[in-house]
RNA sequence: GGCCCGUUCGUCUAGUCGGUUAGGACGCCAGGUUUUCAUCCUGGAAAUCAGGGGUUCGAGUCCCCUACGGGCUACCA
């Protein structure tokens, strides 16, 4: 029983461009259903179409994969007991298994040229049929080795002409797939049409490719987008023709684009203003770039468990969750039916989340490097302080430079609004006494600092917020920023000073 | 056009065995905390469960129909 096999799951991408959010999740849900179930999770390359292929593609999906920390255990670049795992280097294989269905009857010679196979579908279209395929009601109408003696036959194979493989899809039979997710989806064969195995170019259909190398490779579970649920029959039906056990299918929803409906492309990052691709990426023909969730700052961590909500929920109201507790949490009747809209807000809240959890010493590894390409070079400890005090406001590593600046640099101008709200008349001389104030302090530190002010307000008779806002207006240029008697700490007695004198002079 | 899949707050979703004031989260709004912004806390608005018919004492939950949305319909995956 199939129940019994041992999990094998398989991700199966074609390199025909950068792996999208919807193809991430796909690669999740198998790695989480493997780990799950103590098995076995794969990455196999679907390189049957040498058209299409792209430069870098492959080499994309596997970093993309390894960023996300999505491990497989079997694949291209780390090999494994069932190489190779790039199609194209399978070639070989998939041919004796074309060639045994025709000697069974089940598949068959076509050489239809692509202008007659277009010759079919107009005739068909300008007679009103319900379909335009090339089926049981129109194979007789082609030519193929179900029309052709067998002598022609053999005489055009030798001749080396062109030819495909098709199946032969029986009529009138039900064919049913069991879904993980849907459930049982009956489909009359008689709709299915005879599709494509075995190319002329000597490369089987992803139809043919994909059932032999499933087979061949153990695979358990078939986890893919929901787009290949149409292709599922015939899939159950070539499991069949070889006598082999078909693995269990589960058809993922589709991810949709988040205003109106449709699935998520590539345009809609762009018109939107948010990734949806993991990894930037740069066509190697057009040259155009798309940004990707890595250098826009999410941290890998982040970015998984906002896609595993994308369609599953653990069932409880937890959502934070780790790779590890999603591994432990996984299950296939907890995935949805319906598609999603990927909320762009709503990854921001999770980036801030993890965020705010990372360890202050790896942010300030982060935020040094984004100083540091600003020309700002810091003291390590320094840094450290900052991010500490910085990070509960921010959703990424580039946040902390809004959040931050004046830590490192002297404000060059002053909020306006800010300045029209707080620099009010008596303002410049009131800071001219807190400047003499913090003068006399001995130890600058933050408690002595914020107690002497308290004072001087007591002393005075205002309110302290007078003091303070016209002090942070000065010494960060605006009305925002963590706790000002620790930002005059940290910055020292000489600056403070410095920043409160160029305050007084500049701000009008 | 044909076939298949889907449809609970704006969004992600809970609700899997028919009996809930239909719960949570993001976002939004208000209040509180704070020297400020943000965080944080509290509260609020927000789904006649796509619509209509059944079945039932009782339906978001079961059945049927309709609408809408999506996917597929290549010698692409």
């Amino acid at each position: 029983m199939i129940e019994n096999r041992k999990v094998r799951v398989r991700f199966a991408p074609s390199p025909t461009g950068p792996l999208h959010i919807g193809g991430v999740r796909t690669a999740l849900y198998n790695y989480l259903f493997a780990k799950r179930n103590n098995g076995t999770f794969i990455l196999r390359i679907e390189d049957t179409d040498q058209n299409r292929f792209v430069p870098g593609a492959q080499e994309y999906i596997i970093e993309a994969l390894k960023w996300a920390g999505i491990n497989y255990d079997e694949g291209p670049d780390i090999g494994g007991p069932f190489s190779p795992y790039l199609q194209s280097e399978r070639k070989e294989l998939y041919k004796q298994f074309a060639d045994k269905l025709i000697a069974e009857g089940k598949a068959y010679y076509a050489f239809d040229t692509p202008e007659e196979l277009d010759s079919l579908r107009d005739r068909l279209k300008a007679a009103g049929a319900t379909s335009q395929q090339y089926d049981s009601s129109t194979r007789g109408l082609m030519k193929n080795s179900l029309t052709l003696s067998d002598e022609e036959v053999k005489n055009r194979l030798n001749a080396g002409e062109q030819f495909v493989i098709r199946i032969k899809i029986p009529e009138n039979e039900e064919i049913v797939v069991n879904d993980l997710i849907r459930g049982r989806v009956e489909v009359q064969s008689s709709l299915l049409d005879d599709k494509v195995l075995f190319k002329s170019d000597g490369m089987p259909t992803y139809h043919l490719a994909n059932i032999v190398d499933d087979h061949l490779m153990e695979i358990s579970h078939v986890i893919r987008g929901e787009e290949w649920l149409p292709s599922a029959p015939l899939h159950v039906l070539l499991y069949r023709f070889f006598d082999w056990e078909a693995p269990q299918f589960a058809h993922l929803p589709l991810l949709l684009k988040p205003d109106g409906n449709g699935k998520l492309s590539k345009r809609d990052g762009d018109r939107l203003g948010f990734p949806v691709f993991p990894l930037q990426w740069k066509d190697p023909k057009t040259g155009e770039i798309s940004s990707g969730y890595r250098e826009s700052g999410y941290f890998p961590d982040s970015f998984i468990n906002m896609i595993a909500l994308l369609g599953w929920n653990p069932g409880t109201e937890q959502e934070i969750l780790s790779l590890d507790e999603l591994v432990s949490l996984f299950s296939m009747e907890r995935v949805g039916k319906s598609g999603s809209k990927f909320d762009p807000e709503k990854a921001k809240w999770f980036n801030h989340k993890y965020l705010v959890e990372k360890p202050d010493a790896e942010l300030a590894v982060l935020f040094k490097k984004v100083l540091e390409k600003k020309g700002i070079f810091a003291e390590e400890d320094f840094v450290l302080k900052v991010v500490n005090l910085v990070k509960e406001r921010a959703n990424f590593v580039e946040d902390f430079w809004a959040q931050s600046s004046f830590f490192f640099e002297a404000p060059a101008e002053y909020d306006q609004q800010v300045v029209k709200k707080r620099w009010k008349e008596g303002v410049p001389e009131m800071m001219g006494e807190i400047k003499n104030l913090l003068q006399g302090i001995p130890v600058f530190s933050a408690e002595v600092i914020k107690a002497d002010i308290v004072k001087f307000t007591e002393e005075k008779n205002i309110s302290l917020g007078v003091v303070m806002n016209a002090l942070r207006l000065v010494l960060v240029g605006g009305g925002f920023g963590p706790d000002l008697a620790l930002i005059a700490e940290m910055l020292g007695k000489e600056e403070v000073i410095r920043r409160i004198d160029a305050g007084i002079k500049n701000i009008a």
